[in-house]
DNA sequence: TTGTACGCGTTATCAG
DNA sequence: CTGATAACGCGTACAA
């Protein structure tokens, strides 16, 4: 190895290496091929991996004007909801030779913009923005502002969750979900309920908890106990510690996701009543890692994997500006948290 | 607004608006204070945020030689381990104005060298390879070589796991961590064990069993049942219904994380096993997302987020040559997986 | 087919 | 303190 220089390989030491011209070492790399004769392409390839030289993306991405990062915007990356969709995404990139570069909000919705300032910074190729949508018109005027330009320096925005902004967006059935869980819930002799909604102004949150409720309402049962609380495992542990502090008769409780399920039974154990037996228990994703809870969680099934892929596909296939809609639905898969009721 | 240049707002925009040169608007942004006078760095920066001007990252590393992109390479992002420490990288790097870009290898250590290589390409400030390192001489060559290219170019490497390589080292001690599990589960009257043991050649699994062998040893206590299998839930489930089928007397299990051991969980109810009366059963990491299986798992808990924390404190204080240790030790934390034997 | 030279958006150097 | 202008590394019209 001659490596006697400092610092990074360039284009030009590989073009001198091989005995060519900058030009004919870069077509060498990315020329609309058989342009450059074939030895002379060897000759540089061979030089490259001589030198062990990997292309400056920086200066690719100046060159061309664009680049082939893909930003994705989480709420949490250590929410198994998060991490699953960007398992998913970063394996369609991977397929794609892009780059993900991930940000965490931390549940700070606010964050969400300067996320996005910052990959239009880099100029990426597109933002995936994961996290629910908030309904707070002021927030929703800046992200719109925001997105247009990013729109503007060349980039594509894909968000997951509600169609409430004009891009590429992936909705996840929610509502639609919520609906058909509590019918299951209602025909297997559930009748009076409480949820455990998220956030007020989660939309997610929000249309589970309406989804559902729905059900109950059509089905003309009693009205559901309603306590709102995070949208994690500690606010489904305080929301259950609530609704049973009210002392009303529940028979079944609808977690509005799986990670709240969980708070939900750890409070429910901690008081003392055994599940199913006691109290019956249902949530929403189906979390993979959260499966081997006992007793087994009744739950929606998202595909989150491939609502990560179906947001790289998406940015992929972009090309006009009218933006596009995925539907992913959901999956009720009823387990032992739920029996049938005698 | 007036906009009515397409494409991304430049530097020179905003110089013009504010009737100043480039080089003055670069100076009001991130010059040296007070070398700009007050009035012209208002009239920039108010021309900026009119334009919503954004600095184009990537013309800025090529013009400073260096990008606050730091990549973080994990086997598996969608497994808990790792989105524990991916959490903890962004929040540190948050708080240090750096992105973050994650790699996934889905497992495949030799994947490590191609995201190393990329990282490279982009000139990444740093990479945090927080993958277990493996036993096989030839991918450490390679990755050492590929190490050293990227340290040419000017980046730094912290490796999160064993202290192999010439770099940056965040040591987890899970050797020491699973001796004091053993010493703990013996003391607590167990005396036949079966290790559901990671894949033979991953370090971090292989420390595991033999820091936990080792003091079954030192304790005279009858050689442990070992079973190699996956490092995930399915590697867990599967290496447990081994160990069952061996018919061997076994007083308790240790799984070498805690997403074999939810796994080996699920192993024993479908066999019909009653935890933690016919079997008791011990992890390792305290992932959070599993803290509330029933019965609650014993284990050794591990500060992931630090972890992750600590290898962007690492990468900021960077300055000579010498690879630098850190140390981080595990909490034998005892719950209900494993009472105390009558 | 190959080489020359300019441009991408910023920072930094050097005069004014 | 401010303003030209030369890098930075690469892609690509354009010329040879």
């Amino acid at each position: 190895m001659s490596d006697h220089q400092p610092g990074p390989v360039t284009l030009l030491d590989v073009a001198t290496e091989a005995g060519v011209s900058m030009a004919t070492a870069s077509r060498a790399f990315n020329g609309s091929t058989r342009k450059v004769h074939e030895d002379l392409r060897l000759r540089v390839l061979a030089a490259a991996s001589k030198l062990n030289y990997t292309a400056n993306t920086q200066a690719q991405a100046m060159a061309r004007g664009r680049t082939n990062v893909v930003g994705l915007v989480v709420h949490d990356i250590a929410d198994p909801y998060f991490s699953s969709i960007a398992a998913g995404v970063m394996q369609a990139a991977m397929e794609h030779q892009l780059l993900v570069t991930v940000g965490s909000t931390m549940r700070r919705p606010e964050r969400e913009l300067d996320y996005l300032a910052s990959l239009r910074g880099q100029r990426s190729r597109a933002a995936i923005l994961s996290g629910s949508r908030v309904d707070k018109p002021e927030l929703m005027e800046a992200l719109n502002k925001e997105i247009h330009a990013f729109e503007r320096s060349g980039g594509r925005v894909v968000v997951i969750g509600q169609q409430r902004l004009p891009v590429d967006t992936i909705e996840i059935q929610n509502r639609g979900g919520a609906k058909a869980l509590a019918t299951e819930l209602i025909a297997l002799g559930y009748r009076r309920f409480a949820i455990l909604a998220g956030p007020r102004t989660l939309l997610t949150a929000r249309d589970r908890f309406q989804g559902f409720q729905e059900a109950v309402s059509k089905a003309r049962l009693p009205e559901p106990v309603i306590v709102n609380d995070e949208f994690t495992r500690d606010g489904g542990y305080g929301a259950m510690i609530t609704v049973l502090d009210l002392k009303k008769r529940v028979d079944a409780v609808f977690a509005v996701n799986d990670v709240m399920a969980v708070g939900a039974m750890a409070a429910c154990r901690d008081r003392g009543l055994r599940l199913p037996t006691d109290m019956a228990l249902a949530g929403f994703d189906d979390i993979e890692t959260l499966r081997d809870v006992d007793p087994a969680l009744t739950t929606v099934r998202l595909p989150l994997a491939d609502v990560g892929a179906t947001a790289v596909e998406l940015v992929v296939t972009a090309d006009g500006p009218e933006p596009r809609r995925r539907r992913i639905k959901g999956e009720v898969i009823v387990r032992a948290s739920t029996p049938r009721r005698s």
